[in-house]
DNA sequence: CACAAAATGGACTGTCAAGTCCAAAGACGA
DNA sequence: TCGTCTTTGGACTTGACAGTCCATTTTGTG
């Protein structure tokens, strides 16, 4: 049905550059804030002082470009708010405070995940939409499997254990923990899924005894 | 700005309450298969052989009150798809065999999910959305810690283990592994979530040697 | 400077879907 | 059976919002 967004945009001025960087972060702030049900092409182009045909030339397919290029945004995001220590999983007190990040960071955004928001209103199925979840899924297994992986190599996490299924069930953890939070407002979910994932991977240092 | 949802009601004939039924079951079908985006009050009246009028008879909220019904509707098909093993795990092979149920009950469901499709539309704040999910998810972990205790009973858990905590953090994993599954298409972190839940039940038992 | 390409303003259109209304048909108790 | 309350049909209104179009201004370049 459609195939051409994503198009060529050959030249950009720095001003052009610059109105669509504009477009992009007021779009992503009036989400964040009010959710997609609740934010029309209308209401990005009031909140960034532009006018339709601007936002139309830079994303030629319209709402639903946008809202991929949002998605595209955010998810990047995610990964960046977990910096450094996300990066840095050498070490039992490192693991603690990247526990520690993850609950603020979603404890501070509050009711609305801009992400999740985003991309079950394009529709999960979307290729567009299920490539940027997946990627940001992807990396960041990948992320925490390092870490864990790291930590095999001191001796600290037992080196029978799978670190990229270890990762995924601790990557669920949190996408689950923040998903109730989304909805119920508690933090608790979160917290006991980060401290059970890092639990486990502690106890299996010392085996059946 | 509205607060008279889900009013009086009075008098349902049985014909009336069928046809209630009918649209709930449609609209809640509909969704399923197509989303909630992708359903507009027309499709669920075509779909059910009912008029307008009907609709807004039976609920008078419109779109807003319908919407909260079949979450209600699915909220408790949730739960109801884990019976009898949900009620029953008070053995590790009827943990198991949960486990499983579960993998296959969103193995099935694929890519839509429908009440995480319907709150997320209603607004993750909305009153109404906010406690059908609240109460699903305290009935669901309930059960879980009910099971746990159970096994600390029998002394196949660690007495000292938080049952409600651990049951909190697995009930995370499960959230997060369907989500996951919904944008990826893959069922892995569901999986690896439950085992390493059920394994740290486990292994509680056999304290710091 | 001059010209071509890019950026911008904003009115206009078309569609689509939610919700209203009234009149007609059917159910049910007295 | 009668009268009332419920149920039903479906046309109509209303509003909102995505997307189009063209005229105008600005920018960059040879």
């Amino acid at each position: 049905m459609e195939s051409n967004l994503e198009v060529a945009m050959r030249t950009l001025t720095r001003k052009g550059a610059a109105t669509r960087q504009r477009i992009l972060e007021g779009a992503a702030a009036h989400i964040r804030e009010n959710g997609v049900v609740a934010t029309t092409l209308d209401d990005v182009l009031a909140r960034t002082a532009t006018s339709k045909s601007q936002l139309f030339h830079y994303f030629p397919g319209g709402r639903e470009e946008l809202l991929l290029a949002v998605a595209r945004f955010e998810a990047d995001r995610v990964l960046e708010d977990q910096r450094p220590q996300l990066g840095d999983l050498t070490s039992w007190p490192a693991w603690r405070s990247w526990r520690d990040k993850v609950v603020d960071r979603y404890q501070r955004q509050g009711r609305l995940c801009p992400l999740n928001s985003v991309t079950s209103h394009l529709g999960n199925g979307t290729p567009g939409s299920q490539a940027v979840v997946t990627e940001l899924m992807h990396r960041w297994q990948t992320e925490i499997a390092t870490g864990v992986r790291h930590m095999q190599d001191t001796g600290e996490i037992d080196p029978g254990l799978d670190p990229d299924r270890a990762a995924a069930a601790l990557l669920a953890g949190i996408q689950g923990g923040v998903l109730i939070q989304m909805s119920t407002g508690q933090t608790i979910h979160l917290e006991a899924a980060l401290d059970m994932g890092i639990a486990h991977l502690r106890a299996s240092r010392l085996p059946v005894a």
